[in-house]
DNA sequence: AAAAGTGCTTTGTTTTTCAAAGTTAAATAA
DNA sequence: TTATTTAACTTTGAAAAACAAAGCACTTTT
């Protein structure tokens, strides 16, 4: 048998950063603020999830001014969306004994 | 919108851990040779996950004597089962956005 | 001018992970 | 009978990760 846990990307053995993921992959773009309040995090915190995903390319991020505001952005890129759901096919496989 | 990784299992982050209940959840018992050598773990790196199982009455250990052999076999609470379908459930939901 | 918001970085503590070595007890080989 | 091996840990210690809190630069709102 192989080892059925050496397919999991242990990027995602984060909570936060696999809901990082999960919202990027459905909104596409999302806020620093929004993911500070939707998974209740610090700053410090959050910051640097999302650096550890950002060094991964796994995401890119987007400063711009929104108004007058300075408001920076996140976006999933094809890596991360593919090493998401590469991970989530482990996951599955796993589980189910593949 | 309610924070979509709070419903999420914190013993379930580690990936060791998850492998383990993944193997129990379908074989309803497994020794910890067998444990050792699908998820090829150092013995103390094993028996610390499986004891922070343990402790969280996700499974349970059964010594004994196979033929004239030490044997200790792991086998997978009502609770475990519980606590790891409620995880599954949780990541599904939060990666389907729900 | 003062207060508040955005998006970090820095600092320092706590927690977690892990390998490696040591341990105990039984089994088997020499 | 002594030595070696195997099973299943425990202990130790180092490295990495997680996290909160505070600080900071800049802008905007009051």
């Amino acid at each position: 048998m192989v080892n059925p846990i050496e397919a999991l990307n242990k990027i995602f053995d984060s909570r936060i950063r696999l809901g990082v993921m999960s919202i990027l992959i459905v909104n596409d773009s999302v806020s620093f603020n929004e993911l500070k309040q939707m998974l209740e995090l610090t700053d410090g915190n959050l910051a640097s999830h999302l650096n550890t995903l950002e060094q991964a390319d796994y995401l890119k991020v987007q400063k711009a001014f929104i108004g007058k505001k300075t408001n920076t952005t996140y976006f999933i890129t094809d890596l991360g969306r593919q090493a998401f759901k590469a991970h989530l096919d482990a996951l599955e496989k796993m589980i189910k004994g593949v």
